[in-house]
DNA sequence: TATCTGACGATAG
DNA sequence: CCTATCGCCAGAT
C-alpha cells in the first residue's frame, strides 16, 4: 500500500523497545573482563548502528554499575577522560595494553 | 525547529 | 604515524 514510506529507511526505536540509554548500558554491562569492544560495536548491538558517537557521550556521563572501561575506539586506543585508570582496569581485567592501546 | 557538542569512525594526504 | 575532513547520532541549548 502506499502510506508514506518517507521515514521507511530510518531506524526508530521499535514500540515498546527500550530507548537508546539503556539498551546501550545493557550492551556494555554484558561485557566480562577480559572482553574490549568498540564504541561502534555497542551501538551496533545495541541496535543503533552508526551511533558510536552518541555511545560515547553517554559513558562520558559516567554511570556506576557499568564497566565503560571496557568500551575503547575502533582501532584499539584508549578513549576515556582519565587514560591512566581505563588502562589501569583494562589491565585488572588481564586486557594487555601497550602504549595506550589495547593488544589484540 | 535550528545549532552545537563530543570517551566515534572512516578516509585522504 | 599524524593531522585534517566529513559523516553520523543522541542530547542539550
Amino acid at each position: 500500500m502506499v502510506v508514506s514510506r518517507s521515514r521507511e529507511g530510518a531506524r526508530r526505536p521499535a514500540p515498546g523497545a527500550a530507548p537508546f540509554e539503556e539498551r546501550v548500558l545493557e550492551v556494555v554491562r554484558s561485557l566480562r573482563a577480559g572482553e574490549v569492544a568498540s564504541y561502534g560495536e555497542v551501538a551496533e548491538e545495541a541496535g543503533a548502528p552508526g551511533a558510536a558517537r552518541a555511545v560515547g557521550n553517554l559513558l562520558r556521563r559516567g554511570i556506576d554499575g557499568v564497566p565503560w572501561w571496557r568500551v575503547v575506539r575502533a582501532d584499539g586506543t584508549i578513549a576515556s577522560r582519565d587514560e591512566r585508570e581505563q588502562a589501569r582496569r583494562l589491565a585488572a581485567d588481564g586486557v594487555v595494553v601497550v602504549d595506550g592501546r589495547v593488544r589484540r
